[in-house]
DNA sequence: GACGTGGTTTAGTCGCGGCTAATATAAAGT
DNA sequence: ACTTTATATTAGCCGCGACTAAACCACGTC
């Protein structure tokens, strides 16, 4: 139910079909379908028969509390524990659906209300604000600047993995040297390193061009 | 269904009534019998109608676990967090049926493989191995003599609450000063305080006669 | 030894969140 | 316009964990 909202902000705005939304949670249209009416019924959806379905402004705010607790676990759970980045997603979909108010209050305090997760991705705050949303794919930047990496995915413990092995972090600074004409591929230089990142991962791994410090 | 799991282990070694279990987890003694009957098709209970139910060997190890799970859990929230400890079991109660094999090792190594909770109650190993089971309840105690208190509740914050006013946690030295022959309730010296406590909750605190620090 | 009472179990229902199989709809191709 | 095809929905089922109401059993009492 709360992985419902979550995934209808992930790939919302827009309007989301029942296919891309049972795709994302693993399970069948016909279980998204139901679910969807389920949601439409308490207020949460806005769904359109064989159109799509979208969050209310109550379903937004719902969803964003869950994003909070998912970000504020993995935070804390990295702060505390030390667990590396290609681990936390995974816990802390466990436990987003048991973390009270309160423990959710003490630990964005313990934290000192962070607003980003060690995956560099924005932490609403406790009523849904969000700032941050001004990150740039890394495939869409230009070459021979200093770039500062932002956010990378959190989904993907793979992808995450490789990133991790190439030093492409939250923090981390870059340029890209050249890109690939065909596919896109950019061949980046980070510290005395030379890698090539594919454009799929590229499109995934956000940058600005301040210093990210 | 781990929640009928540890309230059998708590309420055990002995056969236990589909009321008592009933009224352990408030639900309608009819929930009990279901849950009795899932969990006896399961290996995991030993039923005899009308009569009671107890956990087998393997059920066992499964509380054994739970048990494990919530008490690294208030360990893990009370030194990071620092909750209170009338605070603990509430959320370690919501968070445990969530918490990965995974992170329980964390969790444990990250806090040097405790073997007592906030509350004084022994840790499960991770293959259920209990120690610590000497502890006296302080209504038994003899007087005159200096007691360290182990371990105090964990599940009724209103007690807690009390006790934590009148200095009585586990590490406490206190001694019974005398002891009222018609309700058992005791008074105590504990550092240059004089205070009486109710013989049910005397029930509830245990001591040692060693020095628990 | 029948009788009543309290605890136990069964029967039937509900909401949640899944599933499969069958049906309905919208959009695109001929 | 008609048909195909992809996508959505409905219908009907299952397991979990709760509930109420009704039947059932065991035990102590008379």
């Amino acid at each position: 139910m709360e992985d419902y909202l979550k995934s209808l902000w992930k790939l919302g705005p827009k309007d989301v079909g029942t296919q891309e939304l049972a795709d994302n949670l693993n399970v069948t249209p016909a279980s998204a379908t139901k679910m969807i009416l389920r949601l439409t019924e308490k207020g949460l959806v806005d769904h359109i028969p064989y159109k799509g379905a979208s969050l209310t402004k109550k379903g937004e705010l719902e969803a964003l509390s869950v994003v909070r607790r998912h970000r504020l676990l993995e935070t804390f759970l990295s702060q505390t524990l030390g667990l590396g980045r290609e681990q936390l997603h995974e816990e802390a979909e466990k436990l987003e659906h048991a973390l009270s108010k309160n423990l959710e209050n003490a630990i964005a305090e313990y934290l000192g209300h962070p607003t980003r997760d060690p995956h560099g991705h924005p932490i609403p705050g406790p009523n849904g604000e969000l700032y941050n949303e001004t990150d740039l794919p890394l495939s869409d930047s230009p070459m021979n600047m200093v770039l500062t990496v932002m956010q990378v995915p959190d989904n993907d413990s793979n992808i995450l993995s490789w990133l991790e092995n190439n030093q492409i972090h939250p923090g981390v600074q870059l340029m890209i040297v050249s890109r690939d004409v065909f596919d896109g591929g950019l061949n980046v230089t980070i510290g005395n390193q030379k890698i090539r990142i594919s454009s799929s991962i590229a499109s995934l791994v956000k940058i600005s061009f301040e210093d990210g410090s």
